[in-house]
DNA sequence: AAGTGGTCTAGACCACTCT
DNA sequence: GAGTGGTCTAGACCACTTT
């Protein structure tokens, strides 16, 4: 506490005493007079400087908690939360030279940037399909689909989940099938059985997880995700793939081109 | 209560009180027991059904707060949250075609969607550039920028905010200081400049809201924003103009095109 | 006036981490 | 064992909405 000099609350103010402790905080944050990683003043401390009950510090603490902005962890105190190295995501990414290299685009970048990349929880299923993907597949009544699904992760640190879906009149029996989808990955395996990949569309949405994205993601609370929705387009204008993926917000900056035309 | 069958707490589970409570409303929310905008039981009712002190309750509340599934309403109650209809940004929104229909792309797509859209807050000036902004316009040292900031509703409802950068030695003196920028907006008058637009690049980051920003959307708790900082280029790979904008998540949904090339 | 959520107090016991 | 946050109780008074 000493180290770090607190405002003394306003008593004229209209603001809960709660927000205002939160807004002091903030501030020591915001201004730097607390960095990523440092822990801020224990629950007692901030009672005893400000003269509150506990409930109200907790109050307070629980604020910044849902702001993305500190960590609790049981028995060692409060930290200013702080952002693992993110990951940008370029518009070119899914282009047929990278493709050709043979590994799959997240392997690649990921040991480009200095980390090392790795999936897990690989299930690969036949189902009948949601009627989102039986919409955007382009499915005709009840089609089945094979559903590939994985966790994506950066020095052992999950990052994204994602599950792709393709038409089973298409994957049935091919390697889209096995759990090593093989070089290049499921949009190689697709080329040559002679789709040729035209365009994705890509369909962004920023929300709060839900529960088991939180756990599949060790995500920090207060952090949203994105929840991107991907469909992969053949030459002939057929959608050959969906891919759903949710990716933690922190760990992640998509970047598109858009040509002005 | 009589209407919502809610189970009972499991004695023997290890799950804290509170985050049961949370589980069966959101389950009922989920299962579709509970509709958007339907009360859930109030607080005396809750304590009621499963015997347990306020405090437990409230904290239950609150998960599902900042899930973003449910909003309070003093002395009303609590309601399952409604969404907003959703606008769809489609990567050729910028394109040349729109533009020179004479009205900005924001306008043209709200009315086309059948809502009342609306401009407020606007505000130019000329400042130094912040250091993001000024790597991003490449600029050389000290070159002061135009700052075009403005609030965009659709039937009243704030949905973004946005403020463009421009380089003061293209700006400087032209329609764009104006806060009517003209029909087809900045961009239009850029092209008439001699700017030919070739390009822009888009990044999207989502995160919580930070307090004016929950003000200025008027933002439901738990919702959070994608922050997307556009650059536009011209013909000659010169960076003409950065936009950063703040957009509810709620009320948008981003949509790209990637060639696959 | 009755019912609702918002804020706050003053305790209690527990589980986890550190030394 | 001391210090930390996690959970929970049992009250209180207030501000807002509805009837």
């Amino acid at each position: 506490m000493a180290e770090l000099p607190l405002p003394e609350l306003d008593p004229l103010s209209d603001r809960a005493v709660f927000r205002q402790i939160a807004d002091h905080v903030r501030e020591a944050i915001e201004r730097g007079a607390l960095h990523e990683g440092d822990k801020i003043p224990s629950e007692a401390q901030l009672m005893q400087h400000y003269g509150v009950a506990r409930m109200t510090i907790r109050n307070a603490l629980q604020v910044l908690q849902s702001e993305g902005l500190t960590v609790a962890e049981h028995g060692r105190g409060v930290f200013v939360r702080s952002r693992p190295p993110v990951r940008r995501l370029a518009s070119d990414r899914f282009a047929r030279r990278h493709r050709e290299r043979g590994k799959a685009a997240f392997i690649v970048e990921t040991e480009e940037a200095g980390g090392k990349p790795s999936v897990d929880s690989i299930k690969v299923s036949e189902a009948a399909a949601p009627s989102d993907v039986a919409e955007r597949l382009e499915l005709a009544g009840g089609e089945h689909v094979i559903v590939r699904s994985r966790r994506y992760l950066i020095n052992g640190q999950p990052v994204e989940t994602a599950v792709s879906y393709l038409p089973s009149s298409i994957a049935q029996g091919t390697q889209i099938e096995q759990p090593d989808s093989g070089p290049g990955g499921i949009y190689a395996r697709l080329e040559e059985l002679g789709f040729r990949l035209d365009r994705f569309v890509e369909e962004i949405r920023s929300r709060m997880p839900f529960r088991e994205e939180v756990r599949a993601l060790k995500l920090a609370p207060g952090v949203p995700v994105f929840h991107l929705i991907r469909t992969a387009y053949a030459a002939d204008g057929r959608p050959v793939e969906v891919c759903d993926t949710v990716m933690s917000s922190d760990a992640y900056v998509l970047s598109y081109e858009l040509p002005a035309r």
